[in-house]
RNA sequence: CGGGCUGUAGCGCAGCUUGGCAGCGCACCUGCUUUGGGAGCAGGGGGUCGCCGGUUCGAAUCCGGCCAGCCCGACCA
């Protein structure tokens, strides 16, 4: 490829909507370009680094077996009725009309198409298998941002394991775990693996592979001790105990004129220290005004309730509908004496004695509240939220927690879309069973940008050879014929040993060439100018440190063709 | 959905308060010079000022409505 004819629209400035490294880079380098939000064109460039984390992706779904497919990405409303989802994920689907007027959606996954193929699966011995495509998905999320990391179009791949029973999705499992270390490592990343929520997929185990970033969305709790990981959505620990001091008698009402707030509250001494309050929320389960305990000075995981409770339909409570319920408005509210509303309390509430509440009455708090004495519980559940610091689950060492961008979700799915669709085999007794499925994805984009988060610096993007859109570049400074006929060898050379090089053949002053190639990424450059040349050199410089050598020019395309093949 | 902000040339922005020829830098085109870290000089092209409506002799500027984008939160397979 010779640059002048190339389309790489770099730009000099940063885009102005632009926030994390990622997005600007990619911007002003000439990958992507934003049509809407959360929507972005795939640039040459970006399409050839793309494609490369996509070779390496099926290389390795290939090597656990792995067959690919392609399924459509318009699928028809009557599908996603069958398993329940037509309703339940309505808010981010989008959906249309043929003109026969027949329901369609944009495809937000592929459970229900692949589980649909898996039907024509009739044997036990058939199984297992591995199948996986990488397609367009379509999400309509309230919220896309920082370029690539989180879109509404983006290209995934996903897989979908069927197996007879639990340890044949067992062993999938593993072998997608396997698979996905190697295709992070291939590509310059180093995640975590963490536990994590299911969500509303359903199925027990869980695994998100997580790269520690600022531009990341999710929080996880990793543990250096015993190496304990999890997303905060899912995460416990131990808190910090608090001594409660001594009360005798009965909770007793006292007035707090104002007061709303945790912090306001603690104003009126020791004994309303945040740790020795009790939060009440109010939240709306199912239909249902819901009281949900945790103490003062803890946050509720709302997804924690999500998964505890069983059911997505979690708002909180209107202010309207609490008055009504309580006699009191947020900052008032209280769980001493409620009955015919579900309580929910965290666990860490258990045995506190001594603590003060809201009372139900605006204006009001009470003290001298004895937990299992004064609260009717009706389900203890950790929906806390972990904070830095606190107890390890497993080993007691402080944890930390930092924010990490999610480059892929493993899980397992059980039988929720072989049963909606009718995928069953015989076994060995001739028993019908439902088939025992797994998902795994990866985003492709997303994991471009997580590469560039990961591998950046004030001057560009630092690809890895293994997913540089260019994995050399040759780049003469000055017109006269020598320094063009040897850049010209070069890049021959360099194409001839099956190195993915462009040549930089602009009328532009070796400045631009330079700043364009940092600002590109590629490995590794090949400065060309009559002065070195003249003493028989030529510069080879490694982008990553912009490490220098010199070769002769009859010697520079082996060099960087040996670099580059070491890196691959 | 709540809060904050922004829409003016391909990109980055000024102009808006106080209505009166639509500007600056970069990029682009032509010529000359220059050529190892984003060149200089000269000339030139490029605009539904987000959209619709209103006020006014006159609207990028004032008023109303709408749309789009960004950030924080909520939400998120």
């Amino acid at each position: 490829m010779r640059w002048s004819q190339a389309f790489i629209p770099t730009l000099r400035q940063d885009p102005a909507d632009a926030d994390a490294a990622s997005h600007r880079l990619l911007v002003r380098g000439g990958f992507i370009r934003q049509l809407m939000s959360g929507s972005y064109s795939l640039l040459p460039l970006g399409r050839r680094v793309a494609a490369k984390v996509e070779r390496i992706i099926r290389e390795e779904m290939g090597s656990i077996g792995g067959q690919e497919f392609l399924l459509p990405v318009v699928h028809p409303g009557e599908v996603w009725r069958r398993s329940g989802r037509w309703d339940s994920v309505d808010e981010i689907m989008v959906k249309f009309r043929d003109r026969r007027g027949v329901d369609l959606l944009l495809a937000v996954t592929h459970e229900e198409i692949f589980a649909l193929l898996a039907a024509e699966l009739s044997s036990y011995r058939q199984l297992p298998q591995l199948w996986y495509h990488l397609q367009t998905k379509f999400r309509d999320e309230p919220r896309p941002k920082a370029g690539l990391l989180r879109v509404r179009e983006f290209t995934m791949k996903d897989s979908y394991s069927f197996d007879l029973d639990a340890a044949g999705l067992d062993r999938q499992f593993a072998n997608h775990f396997a698979a996905y270390t190697r295709i992070f490592r291939r590509t310059g990343l180093e995640p975590i693996a963490v536990q994590a929520s299911s969500g509303v997929m359903g199925g027990s185990e869980s695994v998100e592979f997580m790269v520690p970033s600022e531009a990341g969305e999710d929080f996880v709790a990793v543990c250096r001790g015993c190496g304990y990981a999890a997303n905060l959505e899912r995460a416990t620990s131990t808190p910090a105990s608090v001594e409660d001091t001594l009360w005798e008698g009965p909770p007793e009402r006292f007035p707090t004129p104002g007061v709303r707030t945790i912090a306001a509250l603690e104003a009126f001494g020791d004994f309303a220290a945040a740790g020795r309050q009790i939060k009440t929320m109010a939240y709306v389960v199912d239909g249902r005004l819901t009281l949900v305990l945790l103490r003062g000075d803890h946050e509720v995981v709302e997804q924690k309730l999500i998964d505890g409770l069983g059911t997505q339909d979690i708002r909180p409570g209107h202010p309207d509908e609490i008055g009504e319920a309580l006699g009191a408005l947020p900052g008032s509210l209280g769980a001493v004496g409620v009955t015919g509303l579900p309580v929910i309390a965290d666990p860490s509430l258990r045995g506190r004695g001594n603590m003060v509440t809201g009372a139900n009455r605006d204006d009001w708090h009470l003290r001298g509240v004895t937990v299992d004495r004064d609260i009717a519980v009706d389900r203890w559940l950790d929906v806390r939220r972990v904070e830095p610091g606190e107890g390890c689950p497993g080993c007691g060492e402080p944890l930390e927690v930092f924010k990490a961008i999610e480059v892929g979700h493993i899980f397992k799915l059980g039988t929720k879309y072989s049963e909606a669709m009718g995928a069953r085999v015989l076994d060995e007794e001739g028993r019908e069973r439902p088939i025992v499925m797994g998902s795994y994805g990866i985003g492709v984009g997303r994991q471009m940008a997580a590469v560039v988060e990961a591998h950046h610096d004030e001057a560009g993007i630092v690809w890895p050879v293994s997913v540089a859109p260019f994995e050399a570049v040759v780049t003469p400074v000055g017109s006269d014929d020598a320094t063009t006929i040897a850049a010209e060898g070069i890049y021959r050379g360099l194409l001839e040993r099956g190195v993915e090089a462009i040549l930089d053949d602009r009328e532009e002053r070796p400045g631009v060439k330079f700043a364009d190639a940092e600002l590109v990424g590629i490995p590794y450059r090949v400065t060309v100018g009559p002065r070195r040349l003249a003493q028989g050199e030529v510069e080879v410089v490694r982008r990553r440190g912009r490490e220098t050598q010199t070769a002769p020019p009859a010697a520079a395309a082996a060099v960087v063709a040996a670099a580059v093949a070491a890196e691959r």
